[in-house]
DNA sequence: TGTCTTCCTGCGAACGCCTTGCAGCAACGT
DNA sequence: ACGTTGCTGCAAGGCGTTCGCAGGAAGACA
């Protein structure tokens, strides 16, 4: 049950670095994969196959999900794209070193919010401590209670995005 | 896109006090939903939908994988069970309040490991204190690198947010 | 520029996990 | 023992994702 791919990161800046980098990996770049791409970076976040395949529909009619999810897999599989499931839903791909961000969804009222990798260093550091594992929140979020709905066991809808 | 059933957890001890909630609660005791509650008492851990019907399979020779799901269903809503993923594989359900664990899963090695609740309360504290989130890793796990993999991570794969 | 190779594509079908609609059986209150 | 109606097995469906295939096009080379 796999549940990330192990690869190194391969930080991309613009589309055209990461069209030089899939090129330098022996890929060809096609209209369908220059445009996913093209999608991703154009996303402010991550975003569903389905998504990218809609933006990218625009520019090129019929375009295929099997060619999106392929594409995302071996963008994957060079290290310049993750996914992340925040809940039961389809995975969510972003790109790699744009904005790394870490992801908590509250279980009462479903917000999720995201936080830049530092803010949660010293939860690292007690997880560390406690297991020895090394964590990361960049393919699982953090499922918890809010500050908000813990206050009034409520019920919000709040969808923001927290503190950076 | 749900993450967690908020639901509170009303633990049971035994089979029969399970039943006796759910009768409790209007319900009735079927053969299969007896035996899915028994499945769940003579397991040592949270098994997959398709495990609980195996098992309840040998005493109830065509016991249907629906009615396992809704029984998990409802005895989930009952706050009863609660189920975790562990990756992309199926759910896992397991009884609440039979030594409650939280999960690890290593991103090199996929071996997931669990720890009492209380082990993480230090890292709940800093995830409280950065986010106002109060955590919880019985639905998603905490995915890391794992301290034995760690360790020789120098040849080989490395995970996406480097700690130099 | 053209030719050749093979990677990538769209299409369709299938997968795994889970849910739902349905008709009939059986658990429980009376 | 009887009537309700909750629960069942069965079949089909939904969603997210993957796979097999034959044809098309990207890129190396001439």
């Amino acid at each position: 049950m796999t549940v990330t791919r192990n690869v190194p990161a391969l930080p991309v800046e613009t589309v055209d670095e990461a069209l030089a980098a899939l090129r330098a990996s022996g890929m060809r770049i096609s209209g369908a994969r220059r445009l996913v791409v093209e999608a991703l970076f154009a996303a402010d976040g991550p975003q569903s196959a389905e998504e990218i395949r809609a933006a990218v529909e625009g520019r090129l009619p019929g375009c295929d999900l099997a060619s999106v999810y392929r594409n995302l897999d071996t963008l994957e599989e060079l290290g310049m794209v993750r996914h992340v499931h925040l809940g039961h839903g389809p995975g969510l791909y972003g790109l790699v070193g744009h904005g790394e961000r870490e992801y908590l969804v509250c279980a009462d009222c479903q917000a999720t919010a995201t936080v830049a990798p530092a803010v949660l260093d010293a939860a690292r550091d007690a997880i560390r401590a406690a297991t020895g594992y090394e964590a990361s929140f960049q393919h699982f979020p953090i499922v918890g209670r809010c500050s908000a709905c813990a206050a009034h066991a409520g019920h919000g809808r709040e969808d923001g995005h927290a503190h950076p």
